[in-house]
DNA sequence: ATGGTTCTTGACTCGTTCGTCCAGAAAGCT
DNA sequence: AGCTTTCTGGACGAACGAGTCAAGAACCAT
């Protein structure tokens, strides 16, 4: 049945939404950072977006489904976020791979809530039990280390870093430092150890011999 | 009052236990290992233990403080079990220290509940909420931290590391290597990526300049 | 054996939370 | 304006799970 017709009638001809979806999830998301899938409960969700629970479930399906989305646009915008901070020429490829590192140290340590990322929050609590959360996860991690692998390459052909090593190894390190970072930080780690830890995975990157 | 005497009795003189306490804490980390701490019921672990939830409550006081005697009793044995594999004399301490991280990325990697480490899952969901949990995560972190870094004094002791580095910087470097593995693992990444991160974290370490 | 005390069991209470339902409101089309 | 459809919001139902309680069992000392 065409999508647009439903029992003989045009489905446009109705009441639109009165709220903007994407803030919903938005809202959605900060409940679920916050406290945890477990922990939130709809009516939270509900009060906090000012949405009954019926335009919720209307609109959603129901509280697994909510999440799948809201996990769903947090690694999209995680990932497209990396992306857009690794970009750019081979000569600042290393500048912008140690700004990104120091970044996630510091934003969390920053994190008094110490609600670290929904990703590994989200993973933790769920991915054995939701398929369909654990192959996001996944998908999205290599992604990250994708990006990460590229940006080292461009450092090696800008002479920043060691020609010989494998950026694809390198990268998944970097990417090992950054999620533990967020999970010493979770733990309360203090900043110093956190930055500290990010100035040292950087110091230890192999740098090409002096020529 | 003494202890040992009530209401003029002896306490001794009642029926004692019949289930070893040990035995029930162990089945209730399992527990709350595979299923966290809000997904996991009081009936799962009476079931599992065989206990009546009378028994259970009067044992131990509650969900929560149940929890927390787990977390505790966890965190104790993963700080006495590095202890234990990092001790030892300074001509074996990298040999300890590169056989650790591999043995870490190689449990993460067979763990096929990927269920990760209890204390990471436990800190995840509780940290911010439950301030018992998340001082017994920080000091058991710090404790893990001062292990690591005693051990990699003993690698540059014996020249096996670069004196000139800091070893409680490598330290903390190592151990958010090592959380990051698992975090990682937990979000599906394969054998090889986290055996390969092992090996990378070990190579970068500073080596003493060839003499 | 007896009495005193603690342990055990499982049914019960009570609050909580997911999800549903329905009556009314709002909007587009004719 | 009238009709049809979807959206809205809150009351409702049902299930679920934490913690309690009371009656009986088990054990020790005398």
């Amino acid at each position: 049945m065409d999508e647009r017709v439903k029992n003989g009638y045009d489905v446009s001809m109705a009441r639109p939404r009165k709220f903007d979806e994407q803030r919903v999830l938005d809202t959605a998301r900060e409940r679920f950072w916050a406290g945890g899938y477990a922990a939130t409960r709809m009516d939270d969700i509900a009060e906090a977006t000012g949405l009954g629970k019926g335009s919720l479930y209307g609109a959603f399906g129901g509280k697994q489904e909510l999440f799948r989305r809201v996990f769903d646009d947090f690694c999209g915008a995680a990932v497209d976020g990396l992306s857009r901070q690794l970009s750019g020429g081979d000569e600042d490829a290393y500048a912008r791979l140690s700004a990104h590192v120091h970044a996630v140290a510091a934003s969390t340590a920053a994190d008094t809530a110490r609600r670290g990322c929904l990703l590994a929050k989200g993973t933790a609590e769920l991915a054995e039990h939701d398929e369909a959360v654990a192959k996001r996860a996944q998908v999205t991690i290599e992604a990250m280390r994708a990006l990460l692998a590229d940006d080292i390459a461009a450092c090696q052909r800008n002479g920043d870093i060691a020609a010989d090593a494998d950026p694809g190894e390198l990268a998944a390190l970097v990417l090992a430092v950054l999620r533990g970072i967020e999970a010493l930080g979770k733990a309360g780690a203090s900043e110093e150890t956190l930055t500290g830890i990010a100035s040292t995975a950087l110091a230890v990157l192999p740098r090409p011999p002096a020529r």
